[in-house]
DNA sequence: TATTCTAGTTGATTTGAATCAAAACATAAC
DNA sequence: GTTATGTTTTGATTCAAATCAACTAGAATA
C-alpha cells in the first residue's frame, strides 16, 4: 500500500539528482496553488498532505514516511493541489520531474518503475475510498493503525510499538470522523485489551483481534 | 476531474495499437484478480469500476466515459485490482501496457501525456476523499451531479439534461450513502426545485443553487 | 393480459457519530 | 517552578443517515 521506495532505489535516483531539503517541524514542504517543478523522495520524517475545503477546514489525504514519493497529483495540472506539512523534522530529496522523464526514456526499468508508483498511489487512494465508504469508526481506525503498523514493521521498525506523529485532530481528518470520535474508537480498543494508548504511544497487543475489527463490518452486523 | 483523452490522442493511440473490444451491458471489461496486460481507453459507452469487500458488498471506486483510460490501478502489481463493469453496450481500444511504454520512450509528449493522466486520477480520487471525508449526503448527490453534468457538457452533450446509467444503489456505493439516502437526496434536490428527477433522467434547473448546495457544508450549520 | 421481478420512493424508528461542554493532561513559554 | 496553550479524554445531548418496512412504478417474462 505504502509509495515506497528502497533504499537502492532512493540511491538510483539520488545520483540523477541530489538536491537535498530539510523541512523543520511544522514547515511546509510545499503549498496547494504553488508551482510544480520536482517530485519529492522523502529521505526521512514524516510529513502530511492535505487539501484545503472552500470553508478553511482541510481534508488530509495521506501521512507519509521514509522512501515514499510525493507530489505526483501535480504533475496533471503543474500546479500543487496540496500542502505538505512536516510533522516531524524531515528531509526530501528533490527530483526534479523534467529530468525524471528524460531519464527514464534511458533507463526503461526507472520508467516502469516509476509508473508502478503512480499506480500504487492510485490503489491507496481507492482503499482510502473503502473505507470512508463503508467502513464504522472503529472499523477505520485498526484500518490505519494496521497500515501504520506495516508500514513500520517494513522500514526495520516494530509492528507493535510506535509513536504517531499526528494528532487526534490530522487522524480524524483522514479518515473521515472527528476528534472526539478518534479518541473514543482509541478508547474502546485499549478497554478490549487490543492496544494501549499512551498519549502518542501505540502497543499492539493482539494483532488478530485488531484485524478482526477491521475485517467483518457487515458479518457482524 | 475526469481522466479524459480528447479525441486526437485517442486517435493517435489507436493507431499505436487498435485492437477494439466491445462490451455489452453488464459484460466485465475486466475483473478483479485477472492478469493485466493492457489498458483500456473507452471510445463509446459507460462503465463503472468497483472493488469488493471481503464480505461481498462493493465498493464502486468511479463511472467512466468515453475518453477515459481504465486500468491504471492494475499497473502496480500487474493483477487487476477492480471489476469494470460496462452500465451500457462500451467500446473500448485495447492499449498494451508494455508497448505504450515502449513506444512512450520514443515520444516524449506521450509519455509525458500518459503521467499527467495518472496524475488526474490521483488528483480526482482525493477530490473523492474529500467528498467521503466530510461532506453530508445532499452536498455528495450534488457535487456527484455537477461532476457528471460537466463531464457530458466537455463530450458535446447538455449539460442541463442527461440520464443516468446506474442505479440509486451503484450512486450510494460510490457516494459512501445507502439507496434510501441517495433517494431522499434526490427527492429534496426536486423539492427545492433545483433538479427534476424523472426516474433515471434529469434536468438541472439551477445550476447556481446546486453549485451553492455543495460549497457550503460548514458554512451554513 | 396477467405475473414476476427489479428499481425506486417514502415513512417510522434506531443508531452511530457529531456536537456541545467540561475537565485532565502535556508541552512550550516565561 | 509557574503560567499559558494546545491536545486529549470523557460525558450528555442532538442529529443525520442507516435500517426496517411498506408500497409504487416499470421492465421483463410467461
Amino acid at each position: 500500500m505504502p509509495v515506497g521506495l528502497n533504499e537502492n532505489e532512493i540511491h538510483v535516483l539520488g545520483e540523477v539528482v541530489s538536491h537535498k531539503r530539510k523541512i523543520q517541524r511544522g514547515g511546509y514542504l510545499h503549498r496547494a496553488g504553488s508551482k510544480f517543478q520536482s517530485l519529492y523522495a522523502i529521505r526521512s520524517g514524516f510529513l502530511k498532505t492535505c487539501i484545503l475545503e472552500q470553508d478553511g477546514r482541510q481534508q488530509v489525504t495521506g501521512f507519509h514516511m521514509t522512501g515514499e514519493l510525493l507530489g505526483l497529483d501535480a504533475i496533471s495540472t503543474e500546479i500543487h493541489t496540496c500542502d505538505a506539512v512536516a510533522l516531524e523534522d524531515s528531509e526530501v530529496c528533490e527530483i526534479p520531474f523534467a529530468k525524471l522523464e528524460e531519464i527514464s526514456r534511458t533507463i526503461p526499468s526507472l520508467m516502469h518503475h516509476f509508473h508502478k508508483i503512480m499506480s500504487r498511489e492510485i490503489v491507496r487512494d481507492h482503499g482510502v475510498m473503502l473505507l470512508l465508504g463503508s467502513m464504522k469508526a472503529e472499523e477505520r481506525l485498526a484500518s490505519f493503525l494496521l497500515n501504520l503498523s506495516r508500514r513500520f514493521l517494513i522500514r526495520g521498525y516494530s509492528e507493535y510499538n510506535f509513536n504517531l506523529r499526528m494528532t487526534r485532530e490530522e487522524i480524524g481528518s483522514y479518515l473521515g470522523l472527528k476528534l472526539e470520535t478518534v479518541s473514543r474508537a482509541f478508547s474502546k480498543l485499549q478497554d478490549e485489551n487490543i492496544i494501549r494508548v499512551d498519549n502518542k504511544h501505540i502497543q499492539i497487543n493482539d494483532m488478530t483481534r485488531l484485524r478482526m475489527k477491521m475485517g467483518n463490518s457487515s458479518c457482524i452486523t
